[in-house]
DNA sequence: CAATGATGGTTGCATTATTAAACTTCATTG
DNA sequence: CAATGAAGTTTAATAATGCAACCATCATTG
């Protein structure tokens, strides 16, 4: 009677939710992009009970998301920083951003916009492109089977 | 001693995800985002509990993610079909599932690529940029506070 | 048109997760 | 070296989730 996993699902939408899908992960993983990197300071902005903050600091090290490294003022306590498959996860926090900006009932309530760092002006929406150049949205697209993987190519003994 | 609400938030990321960010929301705005509709379709599709799928489409309900309507095959059931604020979640999706094609550690467990529908290529990885027309990761972005909002020009009177 | 089955739920109970608060441990500061 | 703070762990209560069984309605068949 488990909360059922979705590790094994065959979805790469589920599979991603797998990783960082629950209540507080992707906040978590928002603020270590916004520079927060200490136990201290994660618990300050996100304001959540501190066992469940070190549960989530500990499985998001283990999934490969977050890496823990000495801290950076030369204490003996250590820092939680995004790897690059963290850092990946950029794109969603932006296109979460940009649905509640066009999306939500109260927009007044959204303190911040998300601007260049050289111009200070405001970005653009997302775009999903075609190959060839063309712009989809959602029924532009399909899904198909996923090819077999490409082995490598061996060199003939 | 409730779950914390993430409402009243100023972090639009936050708001987002206290619409949608719960453990189940999101696979279902998924399947109804391919087209599925129905009670049964959605249980049998996520294998969740009733009663929570039941609890989940009355809120999505409620917030304006999906809607109910007469059933299409004339039946006298309904259907649950997306709002055009749901079909906005569709660039999230998008980008959960990019993260996954590119940092799974089993991708070969992954069973669909999205595609154009015309062309059936795969689609290209979502790209933000700036109103000039740069390319923009996450080191080039900022947070700045948000603007007054403009009020509604009055006429002198 | 009564019986049967599918659809779309609800209810009750067991299990799990989240919360808040108290407690521990080690490091730093006065 | 006592006191404070950081970074957790433990504990107990509450809330959410999962499962199974039940129920109501609609649809189909004999």
């Amino acid at each position: 009677m488990k909360r059922t996993s979705l590790a094994g699902d065959s979805c790469p939408v589920a599979r991603a939710l797998d990783v960082f899908g629950d209540w507080w992960s992707l906040l978590i993983i928002r603020d270590a992009s916004l520079g927060r990197r200490r136990f201290g300071e994660f618990q300050e902005s996100l304001g959540l009970a501190k066992n469940i903050l070190a549960s989530r600091l500990r499985t998001l090290v283990e999934r490969g998301i977050l890496k823990m490294i000495p801290a950076s003022d030369g204490s003996a306590y250590q820092e939680y920083v995004l790897t690059p498959k963290g850092r990946g996860i950029f794109p969603i926090l932006v296109a979460l951003r940009q649905w509640s900006e066009e999306f939500d009932e109260h927009p007044d309530e959204i303190a911040t916009i998300m601007v260049d760092r050289d111009k200070g002006k405001p970005v653009k929406k997302l775009v999903l492109y075609a190959q060839d150049g063309r712009v989809l949205d959602a029924a532009d697209t399909a899904l198909k089977p996923r090819p077999a993987a490409k082995r490598a190519r061996r060199v003939p003994a």
